[in-house]
DNA sequence: AACGTCGGAAGAGACGATTCTGCAAGCCGC
DNA sequence: GCGGCTTGCAGAATCGTCTCTTCCGACGTT
């Protein structure tokens, strides 16, 4: 015999399945994936004998075939060694998420991959079959983007890239009106002058926070007051809190841009016998859920991770499935204010914690 | 012409390279992946001309022929729609985070998928030709996971499983021994009666840590008191530890299982008036940095989830490629206890709280 | 001169599915 | 009765790569 049809390596195929079912192969792949003219009887028959025979199709094969691999990739920009970035880890993790979700709602997976090729000794970007990618906080000119783009593979990033890269589409907070909001409502609540507390990066999200503060002082006739740090190293953000309290024009307001910034505010404030909120208001921009339960409870600026994720998804299968239509190609996605006792001067209870509301809790 | 040799979707395939460098298809393949018996020249030349075309091999094809992906997939049992369990967050975040950089490290890609195929339009599993997979926390007879093992596909999962679940390998951490060292850290400090807040559902995690307690009450004439609640429900695990410290053998230390068990202890000894440490110890098993900056710091058990996903992944791809050799299939990995002021009888600067160390901020 | 060996390169299947094309039979109306 | 339509299914090409086998010429040996 030329060709051994018995399963070779344990698993059935579709051969199998037609010579068990008694069809030919084109019958076997029509039944199950729904195609053909094929009566109800052949179908279901070829779908009991590939179910007896625990039969899977080859993903390979099937990709090979029609051009599609299911699989979407998840970028994140690296500090270092590791893939993800340190001061947004509860942003990643919950937009990730939510990203995940949306995708497998749709039949597709997320792989998880650097973002930029080091001289590892494997390039996993081309090992691996991509419909599509997300990239998070692309960097101005991301030579993997390009390289993706330049195949014409579909990319959509979180945040608007920087520079003129060409993605797909993209998906960003409005930054501007968030911290506009913010910096409102910390003067409402009496605060004279406003600090901040930002990175000395050039990512837009730093760049459009930091120029949406300076350019909310230069409206309220406020001179800004703030300190910058490497936002990447942890300890430089303890170090920048307590800098910013110890200057002379000392702010009797602070927003902090990334994610510990309350905690560290929150300390550098206890070093120096500042009450909070009675002598400092605070405001960071936050996903923890952590910051319901400090004491006091601190006021988080959210970006909604979990829709941002949902939303590139659902922009990146679109443009996939070419059903994006004539929709625009980028979105801006609305911020969250999560007021809470750091940012109002009127005491509330302070031995007794208020309960927390599911909304502050929650997630979505 | 029968077939055009041109990029027909705009991608160089190897017959275009080979083509172009006025070779054979074989000596394309064998000069690009180092095989066969070529002079450098010839190598250097079909490089080149592949760089020019900007060639990259088709991950299909290639997976389809060899039989190897590079992909892992990485699995989480789900809490009804999400596909992460939302009290393991950080746990996940870190675990995940390591496991994909020690794939990264070795040529693998990690694939997040759903634990439970439920009935979704689509069956991800079987469009994604897997290598291997990491299952965290497998349930009793997860189906999926006997789907893979069937198939010849290892699976290597974080905790040991429960039941017979025939799996490749497993890491877990010594909870007997974590939980037992941790409530002798308590005695020291001078614990009287020690109570536990825990959960109502049966994975190991839960069982064992409360076995552990048990026998630890036991040994040490204690009664034991604690609280079980539905680990998933956020806000049950607030009204979980008010009425543990509500009880009439009321604690005088507290043991929560959960991340978020912290904050809720930290708030119900708030609205009974309980001073921590000095009339209510804490400790919490949580991977959260926040703990060493809330008011007071609280010590925590940390499982290391870092180690555990790289171990995972080491243990997985070395049966993937068969050079596990004659290792033992299941480790047991250490935990740490990170000592803070919650759990220390005798006060330490309480208004100015301590520089945090690297080490109580690190995750690795 | 015949022969074995070795370097260098090409040929020709697989791998396992999808899918385009085509054929045979049954049924209809005229 | 015959052309055309629909139904039910089979054949075979194809996706792009890897790799086993073969082939050819050159060289050194006996």
């Amino acid at each position: 015999m030329s060709r051994a049809h018995g399963r070779r390596l344990g698993r059935a195929g579709i051969r199998d399945v037609a010579a068990a079912a008694g069809v030919s192969i084109t019958t076997v792949s029509d039944a199950l994936n729904g195609k053909g003219r094929l009566p109800d009887a052949t179908r279901r028959h070829v779908r009991e004998v590939a179910d007896r025979l625990g039969y899977r199709p080859s993903a390979a094969a099937r990709t090979l075939r029609t051009g599609k691999s299911g699989l979407i990739g998840l970028t994140v920009t690296t500090y270092g060694e590791e893939p993800f970035t340190f001061t947004e880890f509860a942003y990643f993790a919950e937009m990730a998420r939510a990203a995940s979700s949306a995708a497998l709602a749709r039949g597709y997976a997320l792989v998880i991959l650097p973002g930029s090729t080091r001289q590892s000794p494997y390039d996993v970007w081309s090992n691996v079959a991509l419909d599509g990618t997300v990239v998070i906080d692309p960097s101005d000119r991301d030579p993997v983007v390009a390289e993706l783009v330049r195949q014409g593979v579909p990319v959509v990033s979180d945040g608007r890239p920087c520079g003129d890269l060409p993605v797909t589409a993209w998906v960003d907070n409005d930054h501007e009106a968030a911290v506009t909001g913010l910096l409102d409502h910390l003067a409402a609540a009496g605060a004279r002058r406003i600090g901040l507390l930002t990175g000395t990066s050039t990512d837009t999200y730093t760049r459009l926070s930091t120029e949406a503060y300076l350019r909310w002082c230069e409206r309220a006739g406020q001179d800004p007051v703030y300190e910058a740090y490497p936002a990447h190293d942890p300890c430089a953000g303890a170090v920048a809190a307590d800098r910013l309290l110890a200057r002379p024009d000392r702010p009797d307001a602070v927003y902090g841009l990334f994610d510990p910034n309350g905690t560290d505010l929150l300390a550098a404030a206890r070093r120096y016998g500042l009450r909070v909120p009675d002598d400092l208001l605070l405001v960071c921009c936050s996903e923890s859920a952590v910051y319901a339960g400090t004491e006091p409870p601190i006021t988080t600026l959210s970006l909604k991770p979990g829709r941002i994720g949902t939303t590139v998804v659902q922009l990146l299968i679109d443009a996939i499935e070419g059903t994006g239509g004539g929709d625009p190609v980028q979105r801006i996605m609305p911020t969250d204010l999560i007021v809470r006792t750091s940012s109002q001067r009127r005491r509330r209870r302070t031995t007794v914690s208020a309960p927390r509301s599911p909304e502050q809790r929650g997630q979505a």
